[in-house]
DNA sequence: TTAGAATGTTAGAAGGTTCTAACAAAATCG
DNA sequence: CGATTTTGTTAGAACCTTCTAACATTCTAA
C-alpha cells in the first residue's frame, strides 16, 4: 500500500469522519471539513481513485474502500490518541488539542504512536492509583509546585 | 515576524545545531545535515535572507541574525521537549524518537509546548516521587499490566 | 603555482497542493 | 415544468520545495 502525504491522509480521515456520522461523504461536505475549495477536493479524490483508496462517481457521492479505510482507520486512530493524551494528560483546550492532532497525526511514528496509547491506557485506565498523576499534574501546572499531601511528595 | 513553513524551520534549526557546535555554518554543512542537495540549501537561504532571518554572503558563511536565532530557538525546543518525552516518558528508541520530533515539532501549538513542558518538569523534576510514573509505566508496557507493590496499586 | 577536488550558484524542470474562472450537472422550489 | 441555486468539474495559474545539469568559485596539495 502506497504511502500517501499528509494531504491525501487529511482527505481520507475527513472522508472516514463522516462515513462514522453515517453521512454519505460528497465532495462540499469534505471541502469544509477541510477549509478547502472544491476544485481541491475533486483532484484529491481522482488521486485516491487511481490508487483504488475511494470510490467516487462524477457527480456522485464518495466511499471509502476497504483499503482507504484501512488507512483512514490509522490515520484517526493517531488524531484520537495525539488528541486524548493533550485534552485528558496535558489539559490542553480541546479546541487546540483538536487542531495539533490533526496536524501532528502524519508524523507520529508507528512505535511512538503505540507507546503513547499505551501510556494513555496506563494513566487513564486505573482510577484510585495513576489517576493521582494526572490531578497532581494539574496542581503543579497551576501553582508550579506539587501537591503537599499527595503521596508521590514524601 | 513571518510564520515560518516547516522547511524553512529545519533550515534555520539547522544553521542553529551548526552554531551551537561551534561551527560556522556552510552550505554543505546544511545540506548533509538535512540531507538534501545543496541547490535546495541555496534557494532557502535566499529566501532566508530577504526576510532578515539569516546573513548569507555568496561561497561565504551562513550566520543567524537576533530574528533568525530567535525562530530557531523557538524551533529548537519545540524539538527538545518532544524528543525528551518520547525518550525518557514513553521510552521510544532514541533515533525514532528523534526523528519524530523532526516532523512534529513544526506543529506543536505554544500551549501544548507549554503544557508538555511542565509535564516533563513534573514527572522528571521529583526522584522519589514521580518517578515511580516512569517506571510504573515501562512495567506497564512490557508486562501489559500494573506492577503489584509499586504505591499505585491498592 | 597550479591542477584537481570540493564547495557553491544559477537555471530550469518536476511534483505536490491549492486556488480562481468558467462551465456542467443536479437539486430545489415557485 | 422551468428558473434559480447549489453542487461538481475542468483548465490553467500560482506557490512551494526539491532536484539535475551546468557553470563558477574557492580550497588544497603536489
Amino acid at each position: 500500500m502506497a504511502e500517501q502525504t499528509a494531504s491525501m491522509e487529511d482527505y481520507l480521515e475527513a472522508i472516514a469522519v463522516l462515513e462514522r456520522q453515517g453521512k454519505v461523504a460528497r465532495v462540499r461536505d469534505i471541502s469544509r471539513m477541510l477549509k478547502v475549495k472544491m476544485p481541491s477536493v475533486t483532484s484529491a479524490l481522482r488521486k485516491l481513485s487511481e490508487q483504488g483508496l475511494v470510490k467516487h462517481e462524477r457527480y456522485g457521492y464518495v466511499k471509502l474502500t476497504p483499503e482507504g479505510e484501512r488507512v483512514a482507520s490509522d490515520v484517526l486512530r493517531r488524531h484520537e490518541v495525539l488528541r486524548t493524551f493533550l485534552v485528558k494528560i496535558l489539559g490542553v483546550d480541546p479546541e487546540i488539542a483538536e487542531e495539533d492532532a490533526c496536524r501532528m497525526e502524519h508524523f507520529l511514528s508507528p512505535q511512538s504512536l503505540e507507546r503513547l496509547s499505551k501510556f494513555l491506557e496506563f494513566l487513564l485506565g486505573c482510577p484510585r492509583g495513576t489517576a493521582h498523576v494526572i490531578s497532581g499534574f494539574e496542581f503543579y501546572f497551576r501553582h508550579g509546585k506539587r501537591p503537599e499531601r499527595c503521596g508521590f511528595h514524601v
